[in-house]
DNA sequence: CAGATATCAGGTTGACTGACATTC
DNA sequence: CGAATGTCAGTCCACCTGATATCT
């Protein structure tokens, strides 16, 4: 569904995830995107192709460390990732689209609760 | 998540959801099965060699019409579906580990809704 | 004949694993 | 040396498509 409508921009959903972590965190090396985003390394190579071939990230080596690459969202890449937030955004209000806005809330607020249950590990064990 | 579960027990999602159906509406051919639960003819028939060879359904020739095959589930299936149902649960409940009795109540009551308004086109489009 | 049925072969995506050369 | 980093190759599942032989 989220992937039929970014797949419509021509993105996919790690596309966005990858531009959301870069755009909050600032720049990374691979490694510590892969570990922000949860996507792993291996397939993160690609979706930093992707991202580099559109111009929405910058593919830098690391002038401390040859290992590493530095990977910054670049002005353009703002805009794709401010574009396909509107996109999720229009999805996301299509699938609550029966509920009421206080309903909205109540579940966004549940969801939080479950969310925050297996971020913690108050005993999900 | 609920896939990996049911992998634990040797299962795919289609696995319990052909038995569910077979449970709920009886005996079929492999079209209507393939019907009732939305999965495609051609992978129907990957998943019921499956649960054929686990003896969870019986596979027979319809006589009054010579294409069809008939499927029905065993008793040794009915078993399986349980199984399955109670991972599921298992799952389920890990889920909405964070949540109490009545919230749970009122998210199952939202996604109903959310549901309805997907089976009903009141106004997807 | 047209249409339904079951089967087989393939193709695509998302998520993962392992091997590898380079650098620290 | 061991450890980390980025890259490449391949596996597995879920989902989908098309071709084909058989039967009504």
């Amino acid at each position: 569904m989220a992937g039929d409508a970014l797949g419509e921009v021509g993105a996919r959903k790690d596309h966005f995830v990858v531009l959301a972590a870069l755009g909050e965190f600032g720049p990374a090396s691979q490694a510590a995107l892969s570990g922000r985003t949860r996507i792993c390394k291996s397939d993160l190579v690609a979706v930093l192709n992707d991202l580099a071939d559109g111009g929405w990230v910058r593919r830098a080596p690391d002038p401390a460390d040859k290992r590493r690459n530095v990977i910054t969202i670049t002005d353009s890449g703002e805009r794709r990732l401010a574009e396909l937030d509107r996109v999720l955004d229009g999805v996301n209000e299509r699938i609550v689209a029966a509920l009421g806005h206080d309903e909205r809330t109540q579940l966004f607020a549940l969801f939080a609760r479950i969310n925050a249950h297996f971020d913690n590990p108050p005993g999900p064990a």
